[in-house]
DNA sequence: GTCTACCCACGCAG
DNA sequence: CCTGCGTGGGTAGA
């Protein structure tokens, strides 16, 4: 697609040397149907392109699941497949490194009302998100079209937000994923816990848009960092069976959580002093939004308003990055 | 082995 | 739904 407008591309790639004969495009080949070394995906929505993962990656993902499921459903409303890990051990690593150095993260910041009070919540990690829910889908040219009708959703159907398709990189690991799991996503949210100070509280994904019983894959990458489960409400008849439990999510595993999972339980990843946490962690969700709504929502909490970020490998944190603003 | 100081996980209030 | 603080359990070192 050298042909497609390239927007952004130009801005941000290398002048001229390492990347002057890359075709932009996330579908692009050159002829005869070879790929170069490292392609990109583009979009109007993206500050940067995104490369694609170089052949010494993708050569080894094909062979995941490293491991077979563990299947977890011993408490009442449980339903976990625990792959210890997904993501062979030798690509762990590279593709973290890979994740973490090319996408741009966001901090995101929003308002609650305690009482009388509003207080700004800046949500400690860094997350980004791409995708777009099973009520359209991107066309050739980039541009988001009705699913049915083929045509761009128009007057009350129209989306507020930008919905930016997933990159190659992360589609590859969706795809894979969708083979193993028999379910379908049409969302990747990303989240880097930079640091022990970085988590995120109890939740669950349990939005009306993602339908009843949604199925949702977790990965890990990076740091090994606890990931808490309680149920809801917690029944005094067996409480050995609602006790919280703690898995130690290490780099390269995933998490299915399926069935009720969402609907009686809630998780966490809780902030963790010392050690391994310190390095950051990296984690992937993929899941399947069924209305505009949830797309609203997505790129409302997940892109926000706090900042871009991107790593910077010299100083080994994140830096805001210049302009502060995406479209 | 015992005591103590410190650290950290956990729960709760705001 | 985050941060701060109190508390209790675990443990390294004297």
């Amino acid at each position: 697609m050298s042909k497609r407008p390239r927007t952004l591309d130009s801005f941000f790639s290398p002048p001229a040397t390492k990347r002057s004969r890359q075709a932009g495009g996330d579908t692009s080949k050159v002829a005869n149907g070879e790929t170069t070394p490292s392609q990109l995906s583009n979009h109007p929505t993206y500050p940067f392109a995104v490369p694609h993962l170089p052949p010494e990656i993708t050569d080894i993902l094909n062979f995941a699941p490293a491991q077979e499921a563990r299947i977890i459903n011993d408490r009442p409303d449980l339903d976990l497949l625990y792959f210890q890990p997904y993501i062979p051990k030798e690509i762990q690593r590279p593709l973290f490194d890979f994740l973490r150095r090319e996408f741009f993260f966001y901090k995101v910041q929003y308002k609650i009302k305690r009482g009388p009070v509003e207080t700004q919540i800046n949500t400690p990690r860094y997350t980004t998100v791409f995708g777009l829910d099973e009520t359209s889908i991107f066309n050739d040219a980039g541009e988001v079209i009705d699913s049915a009708t083929g045509k761009p959703p128009s007057g009350k159907d129209a989306y507020t937000c930008k919905p930016r398709p997933i990159p190659e990189c992360l589609d590859m690991l969706r795809r894979l994923t969708e083979n193993t799991t028999g379910s379908k996503f049409n969302f990747a949210l990303v989240n880097y816990y930079a640091s022990g100070a970085d988590s995120i509280s109890y939740h669950s994904d349990d939005e009306k848009f993602l339908g009843p019983d949604p199925c949702i894959a977790s990965f890990t990458l990076g740091a090994k960092r606890d990931f808490l489960l309680r149920h809801k409400k917690t029944p005094a008849a067996h409480p050995s069976e609602s006790q919280p439990m703690k898995l130690p999510l290490a780099s390269g595993d995933m998490v299915l959580m399926r069935g009720k999972t969402q609907s009686c339980w809630e998780h966490s990843i809780p902030k963790r002093k010392g050690g391994e946490a310190e390095r950051g962690r990296i984690n992937i969700t993929f899941r399947r939004a069924m209305t505009k709504g949830g797309t609203a929502n997505y790129y409302r909490y997940n892109v926000g308003d706090g900042g871009v970020f991107k790593w910077d490998g010299g100083r080994g944190e994140m830096v805001a990055w210049k302009g502060g603003e995406t479209g």
